[in-house]
DNA sequence: GCCAACGTTGGC
DNA sequence: GCCAACGTTGGC
């Protein structure tokens, strides 16, 4: 049975174009376990949205497919990468992932705000999960992304407007998590 | 650039 | 094993 999954990637990074240019790229530097434990699940031909985060606007822009499961993530045993995972040893691998092959692109880029005012669309996981980066849909949100991709946006995509009345709740001075 | 959301880390 | 601090993601 064919499963259905939305994959996160700065085009700046690694776009849409890039995997049509390469054909087949593992889908390496995953660091979140529920996302890596998504793609344990997946299967050879299982159809993947290729979504470019990180940027304006954010949205699905093509279509991929699992090539290859049960991919060892090179870039954990790298020193000089990013991802570079100092517990992972060789014979005892953290990251996995698989290999994604490039499909198309869409021909209408489906960006976050038509996602969102998709009323067929409400309970996609990627809107309540902002953070996640591997995650599945429904086929049922899979063929309605595919088709917004089809057709042209209805209106020109503009920023929302922030509504210029009421200022929010001054919040309550808080304490900021992220002071060091 | 800002900051909310939230997963991870580490002291206890 | 709790929970505050920390660090990162990602929309805006």
């Amino acid at each position: 049975m064919t499963q259905y999954w939305l994959m996160k990637s700065e085009p700046d990074a690694f776009s849409i174009s890039d995997l049509e240019r390469v054909g087949v790229e593992p889908w390496s530097g995953v660091r979140n376990r529920m996302a890596r434990n998504f793609m344990r699940k997946m299967a050879v031909g299982d159809r993947v949205l290729f979504y470019h985060s990180s940027t304006e606007p954010p949205g699905v822009a093509g279509l991929a497919d699992v090539e290859r499961t049960g991919v060892v993530d090179e870039t954990q045993f790298d020193p000089e990468s990013p991802y570079f995972d100092p517990d992972a040893k060789r014979d005892n691998p953290v990251w996995d992932c698989v290999d994604v092959k490039y499909v198309s692109k869409l021909p209408h880029y489906v960006s976050l705000a038509r996602i969102r005012a998709d009323p067929e669309l409400a309970n996609l996981m990627l809107l309540k999960w902002l953070r996640l980066s591997v995650m599945p849909v429904s086929e049922d949100e899979y063929k309605r992304i595919v088709v917004l991709g089809d057709i042209e946006a209805p209106e020109p995509e503009k920023r929302k407007r922030k509504p210029t009345k009421a200022k929010k709740k001054p919040k309550k001075p808080k304490k900021k998590a992220n002071k060091r």
